[in-house]
DNA sequence: ACAAACCCTACTTTTTTTATAGGTTTTATA
DNA sequence: TATAAAACCTATAAAAAAAGTAGGGTTTGT
């Protein structure tokens, strides 16, 4: 029956992009100040694909989370204190939207096509209380609350 | 650009099956004394398609949120009192677990393979406040409180 | 000049979600 | 008791998303 649970284990969570951008991040959190630190020496530590988690550190470099130096001796560095890294921004930069529904999205709005007037909609009503709430979480918990951890 | 949006809409998001089945939900909530009501009519209601909210129904009496009668005449009815069915549990039924990590989930755990140690994992130890911090808040919406607001 | 490292885009594969199809069983009722 | 209406069940197909791969381009220290 293992296949079973194998079916449930992996559906509304972080997708792999996200946990490993979180490892990631710690990992340069940690080194910081050993000055840049390679792709490979991070794939390495948690065995992910140096290719796959090549395009999450680019993101991430992208979104002003990282900075990066090319050529011999370069390799990326965390250029935000890790208490100004709020988890939610990881995870909506790289999984997309927290809310739990399109019509609740703070970012990404879009309106139910089953919903003939969104006011009198009780779900759209409570998801926006759900959403405040989650998101009161996500932003308040930092890079910083898990290196403390470590 | 419109694809681009569209990519990041859904994503993280409650499954369709899970909105219908909350639309559905709500539905016979709101007709709770009229006996019981066909899946034509809610299909019809929401625009959802009949066949494909019929799995969903299906599920939903599996798990003993819904009676049904067969035969002409017939129909689905909720069984249970609309304050006794949180969020959480619908969720879980439909989408799974709802911890962001499997090394943090309650009811589907499976251990990272990127971690050596999951007791020195700070994205863990974090994970692990924020389902709880989560799991407090749709465990205590229920499907009476999608009711009030309609 | 060379090799090490990040940068970039496109593609393929796998998994998950979203349906659809086609029948079986039960039941009211004419 | 024949009929039609409705839920029940299983399998499969189609579409979308996530995960991973490929291959070259660019920059830089030595």
């Amino acid at each position: 029956m293992g296949w079973f649970k194998e079916l449930l284990y992996f559906c509304k969570m972080l997708s792999k992009k996200t946990k490993y951008a979180f490892h990631a991040l710690t990992y340069l959190g940690k080194h910081k100040d050993d000055g840049s630190v390679l792709i490979q020496d991070i794939a390495a530590e948690h065995g992910i694909s140096h290719k796959f988690l090549e395009n999450i550190l680019l993101e991430l470099k992208k979104a002003g989370f990282l900075g990066s130096k090319k050529g011999k001796g370069g390799g990326y560095y965390l250029i935000k204190e890790p208490k100004d890294i709020p988890l939610s921004r990881i995870i909506r930069l790289l999984d997309g939207p927290i809310a739990l529904l399109p019509c609740v999205s703070l970012n990404y709005y879009e309106a139910c096509e089953e919903c003939k007037d969104q006011e009198k909609c009780g779900l759209n009503q409570v998801m926006i209380q759900v959403r405040d709430e989650t998101l009161n979480i996500l932003e308040n918990k930092t890079l910083s609350d898990i290196l403390d951890k470590e």
